[in-house]
DNA sequence: CGACAATAATTGCTTTGTATAACTATATCC
DNA sequence: GGATATAGTTATACAAAGCAATTATTGTCG
């Protein structure tokens, strides 16, 4: 989830085509998911920025002030791990911390200018990103899958 | 993808309800992901058996005499990963490895009555599995889920 | 008030999944 | 028939994620 760059498989030469997929929806989660992963990595080679990063850093610019565990919590990650992302954000000067004026053993974290910079300067990539995976769908489709996934999400306990 | 039993982190105590969600396709993807994937271990608690497992068991029941570079390549895993589960699951007796007639090179993969036989006894699992990741949903959504993903998988190279 | 439990975050360490490289065996292609 | 490609394996390295224990602060309640 953090902060490597991936090498890819070589490309296909057995015939996946016809294989007969199972009929469960969580495989079919996951492949799609897969593949996203996949191309997001293509689309944001060079830029050393990852999905979890991505993530990490608009939802802090979105959620100005919110807190480590808020953050894990949400991306289902553990304490420990979501400090390190976090340190390595600040190590990078992407955020910064400040100690929570009502609860000072949380931080509050805070995109920098140059945080907020570098998600302006990936948006062009995040778009066209968008773009591969949802092309081939309407609005209406797009409108559902939201949905289902939301609902999804809410299905299950956490 | 093997063989671990995931412990799970504590329930959620920050509210993360009213966090703003970016509004990426491939994070809303990986979140219900998360979640399904959680619920799968629930499921399918005491039994030994993770989603790799299942899914690759299932593969092999739909495809009878599969190769295992097909499985590594569409469940989009490194062939080395996938000999071991493999492996593992021949010490299980849960399938038999054949030489392949026509390529002596290639494994000839087939459940044994074993794995059909736990297949068949977890069907309820994911019968309920199911239910609960899809259950708030209508027919016409599901289908809609599907073919968005499968639209996902196709728009995406390999 | 003061002791005790709970929470936010951190550090250190371990486990596990996945990747890479190197190798064997067989097949294919001029 | 020799170069090249493919199916699979083994050994190994590394990164992601987990767990345990600790600090600091806050909340609870006798």
């Amino acid at each position: 989830m953090v902060k490597t760059l991936v090498a890819f498989p070589e490309p296909a030469e057995a015939d996946v085509a016809d294989i007969v997929l199972p009929d469960y929806i969580g495989f079919h989660l996951r492949l799609a998911q897969l593949r996203t992963f996949r191309e997001f990595f293509r689309t944001f080679e060079g830029t050393g920025v990852t999905p979890g990063v991505h993530t990490v850093l608009s939802i802090i610019r979105d959620n100005p002030g919110i807190r480590q565990r808020a953050i894990a919590e949400l991306l289902m990650v553990r304490e420990p791990n979501m400090t390190r992302l976090i340190q390595s954000l600040q190590a990078g000067h992407l955020i910064s911390r400040a100690v929570d004026k009502t609860d000072r053993r949380a931080r509050h974290l805070v995109l920098t200018d140059k945080g907020r910079e570098l998600l302006d300067n990936l948006a062009q990539r995040m778009t066209a990103l968008e773009k591969k995976v949802l092309g081939s769908l309407d609005a209406a489709q797009r409108k559902t899958l939201r949905h289902c996934l939301d609902q999804i999400r809410a299905n299950i306990p956490y």
